[in-house]
DNA sequence: ATTACTGCAAAAGATTTGCACTAGG
DNA sequence: CCTAGTGCAAATCTTTTGCAGTAAT
């Protein structure tokens, strides 16, 4: 069982079909999933999913402090993060794909903020955006 | 003139008052505003001025990469950011202001994550999520 | 003089909400 | 049981778009 659907659980959230699979999506997907995406994927195991019921289990995860969202990658969609410890997410401006990319120092840097600000810092979104090396070379050899 | 309207202007585009009233809020204030938030502060100068032509040049900017966006600060909305340097963005999610924090380390971190990803990094969305130490305060006396 | 820009209203598109029904604990 | 969760449809809210009129160069 992964982290989120514990949450749920001891949140004293009740572990339906739908949320486990929603849950089971955002810890297994490494492509940060926007809320259509798991409404597409889930929709041949679940016929009669609702978009709304993605949506709500979403900011259920959200309020809990179990997913985090990045904002949109250019798709005008917000998308999930359920990876909690303090990594970068690479953003490609053309295939609108996320990755992530970790890097020792944002740890580092999240401790400084919250000494020097005077903030109780609760969560972080570190997007950087670009060309990922494929949409580089597609640019690149004609188009 | 500010680095805004000078990329307006190297662009072709026209300097309007409305453009040139955008920019100067852009410019000027320190709180990241969104578009809802530059149309209200600008509609007792210009009683005419329409949400659409404040978005429009919000992305005429955006498109020339003259602005960053944030990302929403908890309110739903779009933040826009005119400050290109590397910096971090501090909201709080109570209160949805956000500041500006430097920290040295940050430009570092791009370069590494340019040379490492392969990726043509061409912005970032640095954003810490928290309570602000007068919301900290707030939350801890009473409420 | 052109033609890009503005402002209005309508449209679009993502997310939320109300409510009756269903099912998890 | 009994209440939280689901699914549907309608509503909401931000952002975009079409178009006629206006103004910047």
């Amino acid at each position: 069982m992964n982290h989120l659907l514990e949450g749920l659980k001891s949140a004293g959230m009740r572990l339906t079909p739908q949320r486990v699979a929603i849950c089971r999506i955002l810890h297994e997907s490494k492509d940060h999933p926007t809320a259509m995406m798991i409404y597409h994927e889930l929709l041949p195991q679940f016929p009669t999913l609702s978009l709304a019921t993605v949506y709500k289990t979403l900011n259920v995860l959200k309020e809990l402090g179990l997913v985090h969202t990045l904002g949109d990658a250019g798709d005008g969609m917000e998308h999930y993060d359920a990876d909690l410890n303090p990594h970068i997410n690479l953003v490609c401006v053309r295939c609108h794909r996320v990755i992530d990319f970790d890097e020792a120092m944002v740890s580092a840097i999240q401790q400084t903020v919250e000494e020097r600000s005077g903030y109780k810092i609760q969560g972080a979104r570190i997007v950087y955006y670009g060309l990922c090396p494929e949409c580089r070379n597609r640019h690149a050899n004609g188009k």
